[in-house]
DNA sequence: ACCCCTTATTGTAAATTTTACAATAAGCTG
DNA sequence: CAGCTTATTGTAAAATTTACAATAAGGGGT
């Protein structure tokens, strides 16, 4: 058994995909490489998984080690190997998704070959390095789909949010138009939402009711196996 | 660059969850293992990927050999790479999930390390080797999600089927009761069901009328984002 | 031929959910 | 306080989902 395994041995990696969303705009955290190949292209945050260290683990580390935050919603996205992918050899990587909140941190390119690591909008961007365009199309199919289902957008929303707010992230990420009183409707409807008390301060016109996401009562809820469909 | 990347290689494999469904029951291809560790212990089916194999490759080779089929519905599922997953050492695998008509093919056990290959009955199984036991619940997961959002319950039942065997798919997968009126509006409102003009033989009730899955139009339904939720 | 047993097939009314749609309220600015 | 901007709210019609049971058809046994 040991001898078959001893045969090919690949190097792997994973890469992260992170969403945020800002000025109603959905934004993507990108690093520009200072390297050939590709040097200059903007590419997905990633490293190589060390000897002792779990996948998911890797992929928290090049999210800490960009944004200093812990405990951020990551999942799995897919994996990529194809033979070709790469132009220095065989490197599979496994692509990890993620949401954050954009004003939260400061950012730190600790990554290797990174110039700057920097928010972009999602809607205007240039071809990626290697297939990185590729996972990042993936990986908003993927945004788009769980949007529908699964009441995620808190993640990408300051901890106080006005419906509109709210709304307007789910109109941009769907890319379709919402009727402002049946959204409002559905999603006050599902109780997820907690009145903060506050209002918007320092808009030119009425204030917002500012919102908050009740975690307690999503958990609750999703255990019963309940339904969050937009 | 060439320096960080080769520190640390690590071995990766596929492995396969094919489901299928046969007399009522939904059925999981494993095989049973004929060296240590887990000598006699069932196992996901999986390889070791070739060094010039795609991981598609990789997991549609193992499913070949297995069954002698080609072009089979496969898509991965999940990369598992804990640490201390394997005993005798760091691999990674990639999990692909796969569903096939069961009365198709004969199987040809030219997996490594097996004894032989089976069908096993899914909700009457022991602890699998590895961490299998994790990923095959896994993949019975994701199983149950795209059941109810996408017509695939026609990769498991024969070409010609009725639609009493096609609601207990539903019924045994998603483990719950559905009404059969209902269910028979619903799943004819789309279209994608054709009558073939046959009815079942060597039944001693009434014969029921055999359908087939009407492949062309769920394609032209689905590339303009239509929903078969059931 | 007929009765019995088993499964197949079909419709409808009530309840619920989704959709379409616009007037009023509130806060700031000048 | 007039004007501008965005926030907030309700209702009727349409569509979908749900609950529910009687009749049809085929084979087996007498």
């Amino acid at each position: 058994m040991q001898d078959l395994y001893s045969d090919f041995h690949s190097i792997f990696s994973v890469d992260c995909v992170i969403f945020g969303f800002d000025k109603g705009e959905l934004k993507i955290l990108l690093i520009e490489r200072g390297e050939e190949p590709y040097m200059d292209y903007l590419a997905l945050p990633g490293n190589i998984v060390g000897e002792d260290e779990d996948l998911d683990a890797a992929a928290g580390r090049v999210l800490n080690e960009l944004t200093g935050l812990n405990n951020i919603y990551m999942e799995q996205l897919h994996t990529f190997g194809e033979v070709g992918r790469h132009p220095q050899g065989r490197i599979i990587t496994v692509a990890y998704f993620s949401l954050i909140k954009v004003k939260r941190h400061e950012l730190y390119p600790k990554i290797p070959f990174a110039k700057k690591a920097e928010w972009r909008t999602f809607h205007d961007l240039p071809k990626l390095a290697f297939d990185h365009s590729i996972i990042l199309e993936k990986a908003y199919r993927k945004l788009q789909r769980k949007l529908r289902y699964e009441p995620i957008g808190f993640e990408l929303l300051p901890d106080k949010f006005t419906l509109t707010q709210l709304q307007q992230l789910y109109e941009v990420i769907l890319e379709k138009e919402i009727d402002k009183r049946n959204f409002r409707k559905k999603i006050l409807s599902y109780g997820l939402l907690t009145e903060s008390g506050e209002k918007q301060k320092n808009v030119s016109h009425r204030a917002a009711r500012l919102y908050r996401f009740n975690k307690r009562r999503y958990n609750s809820l999703r255990k019963i196996g309940f339904n969050f469909e937009i």
